[in-house]
DNA sequence: TGTGAAATGAGATTCATTCTCAATAAGGAT
DNA sequence: ATCCTTATTGAGAATGAATCTCATTTCACA
């Protein structure tokens, strides 16, 4: 059994909640998966294995995810929630271009530490931090330029 | 004519736009207010004063006051878009409470020190940045110490 | 005052997400 | 193994924020 299969499984059973199949197999594709996701797209590649999951149940799962502190909310993309694991991946930051829409991301453990020590000075139990910056990516600003 | 009319009509005349009534309406409510708000309250808000403003025109130009920079989105409050204006405030991280829903502002300008030199180096042209951070806050925090 | 483009309002539409509810599945107790 | 209680599920209906349509109005400028 997965790690994450562990923490989910004791996660449930804190709260008496049982650790179905359906559940197991939308753990299980999200942690397969390595890129920003959504819960159509999610629903869709789970499809591909298995019709044993309706889209009820991938919608009721992923706030578990997030409660469990495995997954968190992400970049909304266009009308969609979007999400991302967290669970044994490093903080990033994201950085969105306004003109092409691609989403870079790079690391933050500095601003991390900063905000933990702010988080720490006013009693604040810090379990997400989702940083976003939005602004015209290097090749936008080329394209701009050129087009001049 | 007050300083945030005069960028909105700036930008509106460099895109061809025109600086109606409804706008002005909207801009003046927005800047008239001091909180996070939604479209639908903005709206409710404008109605008080005048029924000159439609619903659609709310949600034509919030985009358009993001564009100018004069707004920007916001942490997002149950299933509606927030948006807050930032010309003329200084950047403010959120710290949002997963038990009561609480939304605290606290100032970033050291963490927004970190991110300009990072864009700058990676030449990202940096104009949004949205900090949320998400846990229990030391209220929420007493309370379960307490019913123990 | 006339002209063309931009803007608007009312209401229809879209579509991601949530809800409903009857049918199942889980899993502890006996 | 069988009961029993409660959680879970799937299918489709419902919701509702946001967008779109299009006929009408307003605007800027000549
Ligand atoms: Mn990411
Ligand atoms: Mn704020
Ligand atoms: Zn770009
Ligand atoms: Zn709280």
């Amino acid at each position: 059994m997965q790690e994450h299969e562990n923490i989910f499984e004791a996660f449930l059973a804190e709260k008496g909640l049982k650790f179905t199949l359906p559940r197991k197999l939308i753990l299980d594709t999200v942690f397969g998966l390595h890129e920003h996701f959504d819960a159509e797209q999610l629903y869709d590649l789970i499809h591909r294995v298995s019709k044993e999951v309706s889209r009820a149940t991938v919608y009721r799962t992923l706030p578990l995810l997030v409660e469990a502190g495995l997954i968190q909310r992400s970049v909304r993309s266009e009308s969609r929630d979007t999400f991302e694991h967290i669970w044994g991946h490093p903080r990033h930051a994201h950085w969105v271009c306004k003109v092409c829409g691609s989403v870079h991301e790079t690391d933050m453990q500095d601003a991390v530490r900063i905000l933990q020590a702010k988080a720490r000075a006013q009693n604040f139990s810090l379990t997400e931090i989702n940083l976003t910056l939005t602004g015209i990516c290097w090749k936008c600003q080329n394209h701009a330029t050129e087009s001049q």
